[in-house]
DNA sequence: CTGCCGACGTAC
DNA sequence: GACGTACGTCGGCAGT
């Protein structure tokens, strides 16, 4: 029988050496990856080759080590880790872990020392020592019993290959580092002495010691080298000695290889996009289990029986509806899957077209209500809240809503890539789900959900329940380890979800009849537009294709090309008609044309067929999980960018109504995010002119042009204003000189001013880029995650604006986590008060309400309350209200 | 006919 | 190249 083999892995070394051996690889996300495949790679193959009884992994552990506190300048010539590695060895480690591999990082001890540690402690119990590394130090632990190998550059050394190498057997190196030095590690040594001199010494001398005690005999110059750094050499020698009796938290039996995880690992590789390795580990995982959960099809009156008998001692049921797309999340039950444990899933198919198999949907439903409006029966899904929506068509309070894995998964992983469920059991769980698709059919011959088979339709929906089940398990393991994401989700994304369905389902009341008048007067205005181009350009051509415009404008009338597109086209961009509208009479006509059509087609011709035909009203969606910043974004249709800034646009708002008896009511923080400027940044002046309550373009105006307040024009605030907003934003000289109309000189000289002025703002910055490119992501005032992975791309024009994103994300983001907060207490507070005041709209900063007329002054007060009370800050938070008849009045 | 992309424009 | 976050419409083009 021969001796146990340990594998002693020196990570950090092969980590470091890899990074800048191999070229910069990344992801398609632009996260670096090379250092992470080289090291993998060498441990594959280091495993395959030698199969050891034992393995460990060894990494420094971060923080300083005994050697720093012995020698300041211990390293001290190393650069800092560049982010491109930071960033690669959380990954890398858990790939390791993954792998089943013993893993040691032990704080305060470097790697060699564990390394040599555990080498001694093998070679006590007569175990053969294999130490992978890149280091040469490492080879005064070489022993008959203990080889080195440089797995990168193939090579072994074993005491005889020590001694070709070094000219001296392993014994002697440390004394030979001692006298050497090692730049590496910025030990000096006896400068002067290199290895020849050394080796002659050591061989001559015999030890360290011995050398020193004839030091004096030694002549010339080197001789005197030798005896002025006599004092150091000891110190030197504590340096490069490996320890071998560090106390590790750790025993040898402990470094057995355990069991690869190989989902997680499969994970990484799909992440890190490690190709060549996947389809080994693929064929580990078992090909997707259709017949791993038992689905139940739920048609017996008895079998519905028995298993509500079942809900109602579940903790936690997983539920999904089912409805035709035509009536979408206001239309009607098709069908509900629902499990309490993913090997058993039920479908219950209320409204299907093969009507002998149907549940009585009444019956049913008023079996379900008092288990669905459970509170202590937690409820888990995917985008609850059109779950939510369709049991309110069926009067039913859906309660105990505490997990929504869209939701968990956009709050750990961002809005990165599809987020649908398919993606997300890909993604996680390794698993295909079924394509709707493939039950449906597509295109013409697409059918709604009420006409598919039973039998698919149930397996379908069973599959996709077992899934949020599974994807919940892990999400939530996941959130539960980070106490800021998990109390972001708990108090802010939770109860939002209710909130948002409550919004949607209310509605907003359109006037038809003004949109329709407002349409036809557009459309005869653009009849008359087009006769005047056509005239001006002598053609006939398509005024609302970009390339038509651009071949009329720039090949067949010559004008000068001022801008091109991204593609390199020549652009017809509105900024750049005007510009030429100075020179020439068209441009100015597309100009007016462009905006019009842009109301008619995106406005007024296309709200009113949103409305709801039932309702009368329309009912937007809001996308929880939708922005990277944590806003909420708004669609079918986008309500959050209806027209404001011009009196031609804002007509389409005078639409947007309220019934008889009853108010619009608008209500908008002013200057949220300046406001969260001054409380991060904690700037002097800017926390002042919000504590004063001045104008803070104003203020701004003044600061920079040096002068009162009172002698600020209105043109010096105008410019102010973009100044500030390109702050929030993080503009540069050429955005704001483009925006201001100047030079890029005088903008960077307003730029330096506004800095020199507001030092705090500048920090800020600073600590925001810094705190990205460490973590990777940036947080909000309540812990929200802003994840920037952009910022790890080698393409810097995409790093510096990942900065940007990182500055402006914790502005942004805050302010998106005010407001949710604000919603969720006002939509708690006027149910609780019944309050027959309805909230109907968000748009960012804005939450519009529909009041009766008879409750308006106490509506008001009630709203500015809850939307102050959102957030506690160093300034004081502002809330504008007004009130009209129609949303423009509103304002 | 359908689906995707680029260009453009609207909001905060 | 140069200002952060979204969504909708249109034309154009490649595919069915």
């Amino acid at each position: 029988m021969t001796a146990p083999l340990l594998v002693l892995i020196d990570g950090s070394s092969y980590l470091y050496r890899a990074f800048h051996a191999l070229p910069p690889l990344t992801n398609a996300a632009g996260e670096p990856t090379g250092a992470m495949y080289g090291v993998i790679n060498m441990i594959k193959k280091l495993l395959t080759e030698y199969k050891p009884d034992y393995v460990g992994v060894i990494f420094d552990a971060k923080g300083e080590t005994f050697r720093d506190e012995l020698y300041a300048d211990y390293k001290a010539q190393r650069d800092a880790m560049p982010d491109a590695l930071v960033s690669q060895i959380e990954p890398l480690h858990q790939m390791i872990q993954a792998m089943g591999l013993p893993l040691l990082a032990i704080e305060k001890v470097e790697a060699d020392d564990v390394i040599g540690t555990l080498t001694a402690q093998a070679v006590k119990k007569k175990w053969r020592v294999l130490i992978s590394t890149g280091d040469k130090d490492m080879a005064q632990l070489v022993s008959p019993q203990v080889t080195l190998v440089n797995t990168m550059s193939q090579t072994l050394l074993d005491p005889a290959g020590v001694e070709a190498k070094f000219g001296l057997p392993p014994q002697q190196l440390i004394e030979y580092f001692s006298l050497v030095g090692d730049s590496s590690d910025n030990i000096p040594g006896v400068p002067g002495v290199g290895p020849k001199t050394a080796v002659k010494w050591l061989k001559e001398y015999g030890t360290l010691q011995n050398l020193l005690d004839h030091a004096d005999s030694i002549s010339g110059k080197i001789g005197e080298r030798l005896r002025t750094n006599q004092s150091q050499i000891p110190l030197w020698k504590t340096l490069v000695t490996i320890k071998q009796d560090v106390s590790l938290p750790i025993e040898l039996e402990a470094l057995k290889p355990q069991n690869e995880d190989t989902p997680t690992l499969l994970n990484l590789f799909k992440r890190f996009e490690f190709k060549n390795w996947l389809p080994g580990l693929e064929k580990k995982t078992s090909p997707t289990p259709t017949g791993e959960h038992q689905t139940h099809l739920v048609i017996q009156q008895s079998a519905f029986l028995a298993l509500l008998k079942q809900l109602r001692q579940a903790k936690l049921l997983v539920i999904r509806t089912y409805t035709d797309p035509l009536f979408s999340s206001l239309g009607s039950l098709i069908g509900l899957s629902i499990t309490f444990n993913p090997a058993d899933t039920f479908y219950l198919p209320f409204q299907h077209h093969h009507q002998a198999e149907n549940l009585d949907l009444e019956e049913s439903l008023l079996a379900l209500k008092p288990i669905l409006e459970n509170e202590h029966i937690l409820k888990c899904g995917y985008n609850l809240k059109n779950d939510i929506t369709v049991f309110a068509s069926h009067h039913i309070t859906l309660s105990g809503l505490i997990y929504d894995v869209l939701i968990e998964n956009c709050l750990l992983h961002g809005t990165q890539g599809r987020q649908d469920l398919a993606a997300l059991a890909s993604r996680f769980l390794q698993k295909e789900k079924i394509e709707y698709e493939d039950i449906a059919g597509k295109g013409q011959k697409k059918l709604s959900f009420s006409q598919i088979p039973l039998a698919p339709a149930s397996q379908y929906a069973c599959q996709e329940t077992a899934f949020i089940f599974e994807l919940h398990h892990l999400l939530f393991a996941q959130l539960d380890s980070i106490s800021t994401l998990k109390n972001v989700y708990h108090t802010i994304e939770c109860p939002l979800i209710s909130t948002l369905s409550h919004i949607e389902r209310h509605g907003v009341l359109i006037d038809r009849v003004l949109l329709k008048r407002q349409s036809e007067e557009l459309e005869k205005r653009l009849r008359e537009i087009e006769q005047k181009v056509y005239a001006s350009a002598q053609r006939l051509f398509n005024l609302a294709s970009p390339k038509q415009l651009q071949e009329i404008l720039y090949e067949h009338l010559k004008l000068p090309i001022l801008q091109r597109t991204a593609t390199g086209q020549p652009s017809t961009a509105e900024e750049v008609l005007q510009q030429l509208a100075l020179d020439y009479p068209l441009p100015k006509l597309i100009l007016e044309h462009r905006m019009l059509s842009k109301l008619k087609s995106t406005y007024t011709d296309a709200l009113p067929l949103q409305i709801n035909a039932v309702t009368h009203r329309i009912h937007t969606s809001y996308n929880q999980a939708g922005t990277s910043t944590g806003r909420l974004s708004s669609s079918d249709p986008n309500l959050q960018n209806i027209p404001v800034r011009n009196e031609e646009g804002r007509r389409i708002r005078k639409a947007f109504i309220a019934p008889q008896h009853h108010l619009i009511v608008s209500a908008d923080y002013s200057q949220i995010e300046l406001r969260l400027m001054a409380h991060f940044s904690q700037d002097k002046k800017l926390l002042a002119a919000f504590s004063n309550g001045t104008d803070i373009h104003r203020a701004t105006a003044a600061e920079v042009w040096g002068i009162t307040e009172e002698k600020v024009t209105l043109e010096q605030r105008r410019q102010a204003k973009v100044i500030n907003f390109g702050i929030l934003y993080g503009m540069s000289a050429f955005g704001l000189a483009r925006e201001l109309s100047t030079s890029r000189e005088a903008a960077q000289t307003y730029i330096d001013l506004y800095f020199k002025r507001y030092p705090g703002v500048q920090d800020y910055m600073e600590r925001a880029r810094e705190f990205v490119h460490q973590h990777g992501y940036v947080e909000t005032f309540f812990g929200r995650r802003i994840y920037i992975p952009d910022i790890h791309d080698r393409n810097f024009q995409r790093q510096k604006a990942a900065e940007r994103a990182a500055i402006n994300g914790p502005l942004q983001g805050t302010a998106a986590d005010i407001i949710k907060r604000a919603m969720n207490s006002l939509d708690h507070a006027l149910i609780q008060q019944k309050i027959p005041t309805c909230m109907i709209m968000q748009v960012h900063d804005e939450l519009v309400f529909e009041v009766p007329e008879n409750q308006l002054d106490l509506s008001c007060e009630l709203i500015r309350q809850h939307m102050v009370q959102a957030i506690e800050l160093s300034v004081p938070i502002t809330v504008e209200i007004g009130k009209g008849k129609n949303w423009d009045e509103a304002h």
